[in-house]
DNA sequence: TGTACATCAGTGAACGCGCGTTCACTGATGTAC
DNA sequence: TGTACATCAGTGAACGCGCGTTCACTGATGTAC
């Protein structure tokens, strides 16, 4: 998303453009590392403009967790089983791996952001409705555990080996038969 | 681990100190925020004096992660099953949330460092050590995951109402009997 | 079609702040003799 | 037991830097008439 030179004043979509550099920096260097300033710069505009959007640092990664809360949700609700929404959910995290980092990460959230709250609940429901008829709620977080772990750990680098070069929500299908739909 | 006036000019255990000093700050605000001057602060230093043990930020967490690997290393070579050890992990996680965060956290690590790596290292042989004879790889991946996933998701506050006051490791007992122990 | 005006996006200079880093220093500790 | 000396931990003043924030501004856009 480097930006071509403009040749107006008004740059047309700042707030897209800020989003997707701070995706960028977000990716390679993580959530903490993040100015408003650089980010300015990554969009080629003035240091002062990015605020007018986002307020400040937490609000724009609010707004990143908020549309990847409904990113996800989007990718669970054409889910067809259990283990299809978990194969899912972990190439969302694969695919999107700034937003994942950033929706999990509170300490850099406004919590009470109502946008937030929505997009988060629209994902828990489309996680939910994942679940056959009359599972224990506790099902309902295994499942969970098990994708949010391992794209974890795919993301930290933590079993890149295993995984080797294959795409790592085609690795989780294996994984996803561990899960057993009852307690034993 | 608030400081005592110190009343003689060497601090005795400034190491430890400031590595304390670190463990609280991240616990409240997340590695991201950390700074060797607001550490020395905490410990009752000058703003210099961490620099002199740890180098910067980055061997400072470096040294956290470390430390956390061998924690947990230890806690999980007690173990006497596979799903004890997962509890034991989710117990350590929640006893231990600095260490884990930043253990998980990548972009803030040398990579390098060998100590690092060792302690990285003891902690993989203890995760192996804890399966079956003759079980697959993808069966360690699946349980590790069910664990690591269980214990970022109660760390961030999405399983609290599931889980409501009992200890984590207390629920993730539950958990641990939805994992079969071969593929269906 | 033309003009006036309100609104909004982005500018750029200025500020104060906390940070990491450097450096000459000082106080404490340990060891050699 | 005493003294000299090396080593090491911690000090504090100084620096330059990037940051967020403020503010008066300017350029572009849309709407009313």
């Amino acid at each position: 998303m480097t930006s071509r030179k403009r040749t107006t004043y008004h740059h047309g979509d700042l707030r897209q453009a800020v989003l997707a550099a701070a995706l960028d920096a977000i990716a390679a260097d993580g959530p903490g590392a993040l100015s408003l300033r650089d980010l300015a710069r990554r969009a080629g505009v003035s240091h002062a403009a990015p605020a007018h959007h986002f307020g400040d640092r937490a609000g724009l990664l609010t707004a990143i967790a908020a549309q990847g809360f409904d990113l996800l949700a989007d990718a669970l609700a054409a889910g067809t089983s259990l283990a299809d929404r978990g194969r899912r959910y972990v190439g969302f995290a694969a695919g999107h791996p700034a937003h994942f980092q950033v929706m999990f990460a509170p300490a850099l959230l406004r919590d009470d952001d109502p946008a937030l709250a929505a997009a988060r609940e629209r994902a828990a429901a489309a996680l939910r409705a994942g679940l056959p008829d009359g599972a224990s709620r506790a099902t309902g977080i295994a499942a969970w555990s098990l994708a949010h772990g391992f794209a974890t750990l795919y993301l930290t680098h933590n079993v890149d080996e295993a995984v080797g070069g294959l795409p790592p929500e085609e690795y989780f299908d294996a994984l996803a038969g561990f899960l057993s739909d009852r307690e034993r």
